[in-house]
DNA sequence: ATAGGGTTAG
């Protein structure tokens, strides 16, 4: 028998840097028979001293032990060059470099040794059956299953557990019955697939279909109830099983630590036969999840050994309440920081403000995973840097990340703050490839990210998919269409959601109003306001009042609306004031605006917004001078005004503009068109409010109101260049100014198209020449 | 004596 080199050696980066170069070019010998090969007669002196004396049977063994050793102790390349140096080797020594390999999180290389390998048996098939199945590549273990030249009952088993742990249940019970032999492990197998994908019901019925389960069954039962939160039954399992081994003690002293019951974990914790360092984690974030984090740290530095779970637990636990400098003084002295640590401390700094800190730490981390990508957007996004979010979402596309139910969560969060519709629809195309989409968790992201990029049918497409639809599902549907100015469609929801039975709270009533007061159902809304307390429950907050002030001054009964804000049982706030304030502009009551708008500076001088609306109260009955004083006593209280800029997203770049933008490279041609349309909206009857009121404005003022608006600028550039028949999203950061608001009405008639405006505070859509917000904003 | 499938904590 001959050996033969092979033309490529395995290649290994790490062993590459840690290694002098002369080792680099170890390669792997094939050999041809099945087993056992013969040595090799020819060869150089100076091979003949790299390999090993194996000559026997029994040193092939010693090797092969030391092979696992090796792989057991993380040195896959210790293990690689004692198995090159190897003259012969029997298919036990193949299987086990396979199995190491993918005990090391070395899937590429195992799969080079499974694919070099001169004669697999039926262990090398199974080995990397299972490790398709550890690297979430389902599709190419049942390839390799239905390849493979015979089965038996292990390889049957761990496709089953394949299809169960990527949530074939069906799938995975089909297998269950088909296989030819079933041992106890099937048995458990199946069991898990039930428990793993929460359907305890059916996993109870099997335990008891059979009498005698091993021990891991029973605690595969006792962690489902335990997963579920239904803890009696976690107990009623954990009191009738025959035998309890140290898993059975973890999972019941979790049980208790997570229900809050930390005595009672206690009791168990010093009962226990046997402690780990499981007992001591479940202990340590027992204590943490329940806020008694003197008692976690007590128990934590007691703990006779930690490992990296233990650590975060308590690092976590600190982040939670916000003690940031404990957290940073336990992760710098913690000995073995996994990608875990990292993310905590990120997400730490990042929610406390610091997202310089957070950016440093991202960048020195060793490995990046989808939570800590997740978790530097999340913070640049809620820190308002959305560009930066922006940019590394980009980054972490190009690094190919991916992505979990949480991160798809968090990021899905960070499209919608941001309006990145684009980005946010790739996302929803990754959730449907993961098959998240119907969980609520996910399902509810989507649909948030939906209604505040703009797409109210979109989101209700995401709506109808999501199969267990909780409250915040409804609440954000409801609320969407309400925001949208879809008060019916709201209310139709409202009435879906009773029928199905979900019992609404104050976010749905908040909701539900402000469609009464969009659709001017003053009676329906009344009725609500008056019966959701017992009705429901629900006590009315200055959210709930500011809906009814709307409602009444939408309908011009402003009387009603200053009785009910007399009478309600806390002072007003800024918010139900501006409600006021806005009806009052509606009916042209300008002397309860004033008193409105005074109300609202007192509250809250900062407020910019506020000075506008009052300006142009002022302005719009004549009021010049008010105007004027109004401008002086922002000067004098040192308000800035927010400069006002909108946003559209075309081919995944998102253009911003501000008032007079000139910086846009297409900024030319957006004026043209604008000077077109001014000419076409003129000929409709359309009378610019600006320049109505220009004879009694300073220069400066003058010159502000004579150039275009961000947002018309914005709606301008979205017409060039969005094709036709495709709706038009402009986000802009204050409320759209009246006099645009006009003007855009009267666009959507002139080019056809369906334009909608993100502000700060609804959804408007234009078409035809109306706009879903009635005028009234 | 060495390799493969099922359970627990963050």
């Amino acid at each position: 028998m001959r050996f033969r080199q092979l033309q490529s050696a395995i290649s290994c980066p790490f062993r590459a840097r840690k290694l002098s170069s002369s080792s680099i070019n170890v390669q792997i010998k094939q050999c041809n028979n099945r087993n056992l090969s013969k040595p090799v007669r020819k060869k150089s002196i100076k091979k003949q001293k790299a390999e090993h004396r194996v000559n026997s049977n029994s040193d092939i063994v010693k090797c092969n032990i030391a092979i696992t050793k090796y792989m057991r102790n993380g040195q896959f390349d210790a293990a690689l060059q004692l198995f090159n140096s190897m003259a012969r080797k029997t298919s036990v020594t193949w299987n086990t470099m396979i199995s190491g390999y993918l005990s090391n999180d070395q899937f590429e290389l195992a799969k080079k040794v499974f694919d070099k390998m001169p004669q697999r048996d039926l262990v090398s098939w199974n080995v990397m059956i299972s490790g398709y199945i550890k690297n979430k590549n389902l599709g190419a273990a049942k390839m390799l299953f239905d390849q493979m030249p015979e089965r038996d009952v292990v390889s049957w088993n761990a496709i089953l557990s394949g299809y169960a742990q990527n949530g074939y249940v069906d799938e995975a019970r089909r297998i269950f019955y088909e296989m030819p032999v079933r041992n106890e492990i099937s048995w458990n197998g199946i069991l898990a697939a039930y428990v793993q994908n929460g359907r305890l019901e059916e996993a109870n019925r099997l335990f008891e279909s059979k009498g005698s389960w091993p021990v891991v069954s029973w605690n595969c039962l006792m962690g489902g109830y335990l997963k579920k939160r239904r803890y009696v039954e976690a107990r009623r399992v954990f009191d009738t099983m025959p035998v309890r081994d140290k898993v059975s003690w973890n999972t019941m002293i979790s049980c208790y630590a997570q229900n809050g019951e930390m005595q009672a974990a206690r009791k168990l914790f010093d009962e226990s036969p046997v402690r780990d360092v499981f007992t001591w984690t479940a202990m340590v974030s027992g204590y943490v999840q329940n806020g008694m984090l003197d008692e976690a740290r007590r128990v934590f530095d007691k703990m006779p050994e930690k490992n990296a779970v233990s650590w975060n637990a308590m690092i976590a636990g600190y982040v939670q309440c916000k003690r940031v400098d404990l957290a940073r003084e336990l992760f710098e002295a913690m000995p073995c920081r996994n990608i875990s640590s990292w993310n905590t401390m990120i997400t730490c700094y990042a929610q406390n403000g610091d997202v310089s800190r957070a950016r440093s730490l991202f960048d020195r981390m060793p490995h990046r995973d989808c939570i800590s990508w997740a978790a530097i957007i999340g913070g640049y996004a809620q820190n308002g840097d959305s560009e930066e979010a922006l940019c590394m979402f980009v980054e972490m596309k190009r690094d190919g990340e991916r992505m979990n139910r949480s991160s798809f969560t968090c990021v899905l969060s960070t499209c919608a703050d941001i309006a990145s519709l684009e980005l946010g629809k790739q996302i929803h195309g990754r959730v449907v490839k993961a098959r998240f989409e119907s969980g609520c968790y996910v399902g509810n992201a989507l649909l948030a990210m939906y209604c505040k990029c703009g797409c109210i049918e979109e989101a209700y497409d995401v709506f109808k998919e999501i199969e267990e639809k909780d409250l915040i599902s409804w609440n954000t549907m409801i609320n969407g269409y309400a925001r949208h100015g879809f008060g019916f469609e709201a209310l139709q929801l409202f009435e879906a959601m009773e029928r199905a039975g979900i019992r609404p709270d104050d976010v749905t009533m908040v909701g539900v109003l402000s469609a009464c007061s969009h659709t001017g159902l003053i009676d329906t809304g009344t009725a609500y306001f008056d019966s959701m307390t017992q009705d429901y429950g629900i006590i009315a907050n200055s959210k709930h009042y500011t809906c009814m002030i709307d409602l009444l001054g939408r309908a011009g009964r402003l009387d009603d609306a200053q009785k009910l804000m007399k009478d309600m049982p806390f002072e007003a706030d800024a918010a139900t004031w501006g409600a006021l304030l806005g009806a009052s502009r509606m009916h042209g009551n300008a002397a309860l605006g004033e008193k409105a708008a005074e109300m609202i500076f007192a509250l809250e001088p900062w407020n910019a917004g506020m000075y506008v609306l009052l300006s142009n109260l002022y302005a719009s009955s004549g009021r010049w001078p008010d105007v004027g004083k109004m401008r002086l006593k922002m000067r004098d209280t040192g308000v800035k005004k927010v400069p006002g800029y909108s946003w559209v997203e075309v081919q995944n770049k998102i253009h911003t503009f501000s008032v007079g933008d000139s910086t846009h490279p297409e900024s030319h041609r957006i004026y043209a068109f604008l000077e077109e349309l001014d000419l076409r909206m003129k000929h409709e009857g359309y009378v610019s409010s600006t320049k109505l009121v220009l004879h009694d404005v300073e220069e400066e003022e003058k010159e502000h109101m004579l150039r275009y608006h961000s947002e018309k600028l914005a709606v301008a550039f979205a017409i060039l260049n969005i094709p036709t028949g495709r709706p038009i999203r402009v986000i802009k950061n204050l409320r759209v100014c009246e006099d645009c608001h006009t003007a855009i009405k009267y666009i959507s008639k002139i080019v056809g198209r369906l334009i909608i405006v993100r502000d700060s505070n609804r959804f408007h859509h234009f078409g035809g020449g109306v706009c879903t917000c009635g005028d009234y904003w």
